[in-house]
DNA sequence: GCGCCCCTCCACCGATCGGTTGATCAGAGG
DNA sequence: CCTCTGATCAACCGATCGGTGGAGGGGCGC
């Protein structure tokens, strides 16, 4: 460590609806002189105008909060403030969530489950621009790449695996989609290839496993 | 607040396995002098261990974790050191945890977004024998007395439908529980009546939004 | 003992689903 | 321009499912 890094300490902002976990996190880095907490906020939408008020250079992101979520707060915070790092921080490890978290701009994203130093060590790399995952997300990422995008949902085959899984039948769902039942049995013939399983039923399961549904 | 309850602070073990979590709880009863921390536990069976040996007044608990689970832990400790409040502290409200860790002997259940002053109090509730419950726990408990224990799946029930949701047709799962294909659809028609659905697939739905499929 | 619930099983029916093959069209990208 | 993908639709078939109306046995509590 060289010592402009003590010199210029991290400037920290924590992002969590979880006062206690707030709590632990400042704790980890306030007794740390090579880092500053500039602020906390328990939300997106809080984060962002702290953010874009007093400035960051990494942020420590939750995903799921209530109100303005993080990965949407990440969205912004790319177009409004682009040289601040963010690092998702999250008890989920969902196909959906280190995906949406990822292309939305993160820097990085470790688990909850992360150990105070490598907490830091984190932070330290994302300040400078290196990208941190936390292993079961990093196996995650190279699983996708291996895969292709061949077995992600398209937009509309989502929308009829939402439907079947709140009771409708083709039937139903095409006349909620305004489109006609066969083209539901493709949409769905289409899903059953891509999550590798052979019913509506297991297909819904298979739904809430990625994360794809809630 | 009398001086009888300063001379003698409440003992007080964390159980969790996201090392930040532990460090911000920790943080918020260490300033307190009507607290001390006798210790840490990352997983249900350190906690046993550590509680059998050196005892508490009241258990901060999680519920999911790596290992040996905050519900199991709680039973555990019932038998072995019933004098011992467990207060649980989780991020999931689903009725299969809320449940679980009450029938497993919980003297309250709150939620991780809780505020500090209200957990320090909860805390000192537990330690009288109160029960403490975050809103939308209680809730839920009210709601299960309104509508008493028809819903409730039976063991057989479950296994038909973890069934279904892993993709197995009526057949199937006839041959794997060794039972007629007539009582899975028995049991099936119990499900949907249990479950206000119509068909499998949201019935599969269903089990993972009341967490008894994961 | 009686009631209640759970688990088990049967037969029958119409409705729905899964699988196949094949097709058109619009938009993105090389 | 041509290809690829997503979205749309059609016709057909056998398999499966949902619904109904039973029925019997075992366990538990009052």
């Amino acid at each position: 460590m060289t010592s402009a890094e003590v010199n210029t300490p991290i400037r920290l902002v924590i992002v969590d609806d979880h006062p206690v976990v707030r709590d632990g996190l400042r704790g980890v880095f306030t007794g740390d002189p090579g880092f500053t907490v500039l602020g906390e906020a328990a939300d997106g939408t809080e984060a962002i105008a702290l953010i874009e008020h007093r400035g960051a250079d990494v942020v420590l992101m939750d995903l799921r909060m209530p109100g303005m979520g993080g990965v949407e707060a990440i969205a912004r915070l790319r177009r409004t403030a682009p040289g601040v790092r963010v690092l998702v921080l999250t008890t989920y490890d969902t196909d959906a969530d280190v995906l949406a978290a990822i292309e939305a701009g993160a820097t990085g994203y470790l688990l909850k489950d992360t150990p105070r130093e490598e907490l830091v060590r984190a932070v330290r790399a994302a300040h400078r621009g290196d990208s941190v995952l936390s292993p079961s997300v990093a196996g995650r990422l190279m699983g996708r790449v291996r895969e292709p995008v061949r077995d992600v949902l398209s937009h509309r085959e989502l929308e009829v695996l939402r439907l079947v899984a709140d009771g409708a039948s083709n039937r139903d769902a095409a006349a909620r989609l305004f489109i006609s039942e066969a083209t539901i049995k493709t949409h769905l013939l289409h899903i059953y290839g891509k999550l590798k399983v052979r019913d509506r039923a297991s297909a819904v399961a298979e739904g809430y496993k990625r994360g794809l549904l809630s």
